[in-house]
DNA sequence: TTCAATGTTCAGCTTTTCGGAATAAGGTTC
DNA sequence: GAACCTTATTCCGAAAAGCTGAACATTGAA
């Protein structure tokens, strides 16, 4: 959170969320505390407004906050209709048009790959996901080039809470197998979905990087059937792609 | 927006940003006016505040307000921010998968148990309950595995409170026999609610113990017809529960 | 220019917030 | 189990912020 004064305590509620938000643990009063920069029951009287209002809840230890139902539900409302989407949604609909496939914009929630938002090619033979529909982060290529791009501390408590289930025969269920991917994924600066989560269906994802170009975001797919795109030509589309990619990254800050 | 009144002028700067990312388009003051509910001026005050910290901005035409830079931010870092919810729903999702039933997450609160979080079965004949709903300690696996397990001193207060109301033929009315019931369900570990809160339905509940694994702060219920889970079958799946249980232990503390 | 609609400022009154100090609750040590 | 420490919660008078009717300013259309 700031260490600078909020102008007015009606805002001292946002700080206290993103405070929150950036920790990588459920804090206690006392961590804080420190945080914040404000006194004990000061804090304690906002984090029990905060816990009312439903923004955050408490772990059944009584001790720990972590966000709750509405804080993520007006995460997700920001994100679908900020004044970028609309913008985002034609980057989409122009990679679409380019390369005649499908496009997904994607996140990173929790331990899951969102779609944020996707445009769909009007050719026959299409894959009907839906916006803010899900899918497992190991077998999908957005998923793949979100873990191979996150610190390693974040990657490796991730993967010891994946269940790495099988969908397809091409899903790779092994750490090792996987860990090796995730290795050369980060070489190449994209991934692949080679009907790992759907049999007949080809990915390729590229992430798109927030403004220190350090911190992957997001990431742009293209999806198809393997008739279509396959792991030879896939890299074809790279250039189309990361034009989109950077574009895209504008209107997400 | 919702009508209902904010309990404190603080919240009320979220119920303006949901409301203006519900919008489809930017609105203007006099539009938000009818939407939230509030005297011109008022509003006026507050679209400044907001403004003024970077979380809305004003369109080039000065009267339309949209989100911003920081709301974004916001957003991002509270859908990244892996809160224990999304990776015990995760876990909750592989119990299900793997043994075909419904499954609840639940806590003693109140003298009640309280479904933290669920997951449905995808088979028919499953029993609709909700997050967040509450059922009687003394009729269901959780409650009693709670007792059970709780110290002494508080087990008995809590029993001296309780109504013990009879929901079905098998509810457990008699506190002599609840007692001897609760000290079988200490010696084996889990519990069982055989119809005792609705004719049909069979429980059996295991314990999530905290970080020492003296306190039992939450419990993991697997819940099917008795045509499918019975007294005699349902330890069947302890190791499947156990299992999941220490995961779930994981992310509450 | 006039009019109507929308946006902005003002000011006194009301409500909320602030946070040091006191108290309670939980844990740990001996 | 008593003493001790840490963390959480409650209290309440002082201080700050919020509230909004009314007045004023600006914009755009006729």
């Amino acid at each position: 959170m700031e260490d600078t004064v909020e102008s007015s305590p009606a805002l001292k509620a946002f700080g206290l969320l993103e405070a929150i938000a950036a920790m990588d643990h459920a804090p206690t009063l006392a961590e804080l505390t420190e945080v914040a920069n404000l006194p004990k029951p000061t804090l304690h009287r906002w984090l029990t407004m905060l816990e009312g209002a439903e923004l955050l809840r408490r772990l059944p230890d009584g001790r720990r906050y972590e966000l709750a139902a509405r804080s993520t539900a007006l995460a997700f409302a920001i994100l679908s209709n900020n004044p970028g989407s609309i913008r985002r949604h034609q980057i989409l609909q122009g990679v679409v048009r380019d390369l005649g496939e499908s496009c997904n914009l994607t996140l990173l929630q929790g331990g899951e790959v969102m779609y944020l938002d996707r445009v769909e090619a009007s050719l026959p033979l299409r894959v009907a996901f839906q916006k803010g529909s899900r899918v497992p982060v190991h077998c999908s290529a957005s998923g793949k080039l979100f873990m191979a791009l996150m610190p390693r501390g974040r990657r490796e408590r991730l993967l010891t809470s994946l269940p790495l289930d099988k969908h397809t025969a091409n899903t790779i269920t092994d750490p090792a197998a996987l860990d090796a991917e995730l290795q050369q994924i980060k070489r190449q600066g994209y991934a692949l979905d080679d009907e790992e989560f759907l049999t007949g269906l080809f990915c390729i994802a590229v992430p798109i990087f927030d403004r220190d170009g350090r911190d992957c975001m997001a990431a742009l797919a293209l999806q198809a059937p393997v008739v279509r795109l396959w792991r030879e030509n896939a890299p074809d589309r790279l250039p189309a792609l990361r034009t989109a990619a950077s574009a895209l990254a504008a209107t997400l800050n």
